[in-house]
DNA sequence: AACAAACGTTTGTCGCACTAACGTTGTCGG
DNA sequence: CCGACAACGTTAGTGCGACAAACGTTTGTT
């Protein structure tokens, strides 16, 4: 139950949000982004998963094994937070954790067998709960909603630095 | 002080997000909604606000006075938390809170003349932050992401119904 | 040897969306 | 008229995500 149906909650007509409102870009963002978290929270929930589970397992594969704090960058989970999420990526054997011989303050994370297979399907349940999510878009569009979007993030992402390794 | 600076957080070269974490709109999503909320909470912080008390004033205006739930309904805030939100505004004068004597159960919520200046300035203090949030953006593409978003989130809004007064 | 800085960890805060429950007041069917 | 039910305002509490503060340990630097 996900939705309220107790007694309560009266849901006449429409809603009737005030233009002002409706014109502001940071509510739109709010707002949508509520609605997209809890569409996401929920089909990774049936997956038992979640959300950061994604990021740290892409993070290990494309980048290799790392220290938390390493992992803490990449993903943008904050470090406190990532003990958890570990936690219970180590539970499921999706991940190992060792301490690193060569710098006994860290732990070396690194991605299981089970962990890789985790991530595909994974990345299967995000494409189609990606196709919910933008259905009412074109391909096209979907590209421009990406595009603009990025900009804006990196725009507004503190420490950006160029790449070292730019085109030849 | 709401950037760290204490003594850990290392902050070396770029955080190389990983490919998969970069091609989730979901993802985008969130990451800017942060910020974009940060800014603004910030900004409205500074004027004394929040944008409760932004939405609340707007539906007042737009749609004249109503009642706790119905301002709940136009402006998407919980009725538990438009209690707060009504006492903050009332708190401050910017409207006003008096027993609706046709129906005992409800309160009747005006906006008073200082609401009124109030909105007018905080229009304009959301124009600026709005002006940096999109900063990298071209009034053409703002308008193509305002309507990315707003048929988006009008597709994931439940129970829209129909204008009943439509065009003839 | 002294000190700062990075690491992993625990604990706690704040804001937001949302649920549950309660007492009051209105509405409606018998 | 009366009992059921629904809407109202209010209080309290949940869950989650972003983040701060502090602590013991280890490492690098001087």
């Amino acid at each position: 139950m996900t939705r309220a149906e107790a007694a309560d909650v009266p849901d006449d007509g429409a809603p009737q949000t005030p233009e002002r409102l409706r014109r502001l870009a940071s509510r739109l963002l709010s707002q949508l982004t509520t609605r997209s978290d809890r569409l996401i929270n929920e089909g990774l929930a049936r997956a038992d998963a979640r959300k950061w589970h994604y990021a740290v397992l892409a993070s290990l594969e494309e980048y290799g094994p790392g220290s938390q704090a390493t992992l803490s960058r990449r993903t943008g989970i904050y470090r406190s937070d990532m003990v958890g999420v570990l936690n219970e990526l180590a539970g499921r054997g999706l991940v190992e954790r060792a301490p690193d011989p060569d710098d006994r303050r860290r732990n070396t994370i690194t991605i299981s067998p089970r962990g890789r297979r985790r991530l595909r399907r994974l990345d299967k349940v995000l494409d189609e709960l990606h196709e919910e999510l933008l259905a009412p878009l074109s391909p096209v569009e979907r590209d421009q909603l990406m595009g603009l979007l990025t900009r804006l993030l990196d725009h507004h992402t503190p420490g950006l630095t160029r790449r070292p390794d730019g085109p030849g």
